[in-house]
DNA sequence: CAGTATCCTCGAGGATACTG
DNA sequence: CAGTATCCTCGAGGATACTG
């Protein structure tokens, strides 16, 4: 952390967040994501190393706590000071949302991701009972598959076929699928024009709307979205 | 401008606004600086190539423009994008005084800059008409004078004696001043006893705090202030 | 006043290989 | 799985001197 040697909390922010990484790790944590390997896998670029003395940096700072879930393993959790700074994270994120919506470039268009980012706001209460498996077909910007499978409520992204038949085949483009869980498509119209298709029994099918969760920024999307429309 | 390569609203604003410094200069046009010398004094630590290439950057990103005043003067002034901002650099400020309130350390306290800060706050409305001059003495953490000028409601810091009789003395430390400002300890209080001592006509005795401005954060200040006592 | 050009340093962080 | 240790690179930005 380089300090600015100014007594201004604005600058004070600046210096506990404004590390490269830092604000990503807590939106992350913000999301639900708790452990080592699920804050690392999703910050594609970010080395372990760095991810570490980042962590390290928050529970400093008193936004983040180590703690230990019963099997043994490390997590890592806001504290209430890191709670507290959810308003001002979806302030900034709705400001950008706001004034620099656009379709994500290429570089940007990670299908590994994407899923990550669904899974996490997959609204749970609506997911059906015991395990259920979507596959992800995408057609662009180049073929790629990739499973969510949900058990007893707890989403996971696949990169290997589980090896069972999915319960619901959805093919489309990671652009248009960006595009609906940022909320700047709505998923009726994607599924009118067929750039999102669903496969499976019906209960499957419609069950999709349901339990499909959006970015904490779609509202915006929506709103930027009608202005341009 | 480092970017992430993810498509998130989080990640776009940290890309904007996560340079070293780049959060400060926003938040100095959004007080009302607008020269660029104003800006480099009120950032003391910031080489001047550096805020050029910050404010050059910040203008690519369409949140600053540069305007020339009828002088002749260039002028740096927030676009409706940096205007768009000032509530998330509220929320993000707001949540840093909720949490990391405390005293400044030494190496914070510059008289120069809190000068600076409180000239930029000033009630003009409240000011005296005509040219009136506050002279600050400094007894703590070293003695030091500095003087608030004003001209027409046009506030001026100076740090050479403008060579006239100042119309109020004000004799204070700078820790004190700092928390009046932050509005973590009570002008009232200060003034009862005597941490700061106002000599001058009683009509400008009595305006000092009708024309004293407050911190934007002042507001949380007094609120931590009152909950920790 | 409001910058720009040039040179140089040093530290952030990547790559890699290792460990309880 | 969740890190740590070591080595090395390269680019951000400071210092300095200059300009319309």
């Amino acid at each position: 952390m380089r300090t600015y040697g100014q007594y201004c909390p604005v600058a004070r922010a600046a210096e506990v967040l404004g590390d490269r990484w830092t604000l990503l790790v807590v939106r992350d944590l913000a999301e639900g994501a708790h452990r080592f390997s699920e804050l690392s896998q999703g910050l594609p670029g970010m080395s372990r190393t760095l991810l570490t003395q980042r962590l390290r940096a928050l529970e400093r700072e008193g936004i983040v706590e180590r703690r230990s879930n019963g099997g043994g393993h490390r997590e890592y959790w806001l504290t209430e000071i890191g709670e507290d700074l959810k308003p001002a994270l979806l302030a900034l994120g709705d400001w950008a949302a706001r004034n620099y919506s656009r379709d994500p470039v290429r570089r940007e268009l990670d299908a590994r991701l994407m899923l990550f980012w669904v899974a996490r706001h997959v609204r749970r209460e609506a997911l059906p009972q015991g395990r259920f498996l979507a596959r992800f077909d995408f057609r662009a910007p180049r073929t790629s598959t990739i499973w969510l499978l949900c058990q007893d409520g707890e989403p996971t992204v696949c990169t290997e076929d589980p090896g069972f038949e999915p319960d619901l085949v959805v093919t489309t483009d990671l652009t248009t699928l960006n595009r609906v869980f940022a909320g700047r498509l709505a998923l009726s119209a994607a599924l009118r024009d067929r750039t999102i298709e669903l496969a499976g029994a019906s209960a499957a099918v419609r069950g999709f709307a349901r339990w499909f969760g959006y970015s904490p920024f779609a509202g915006t999307g929506r709103l930027m979205a009608a202005k341009t429309a």
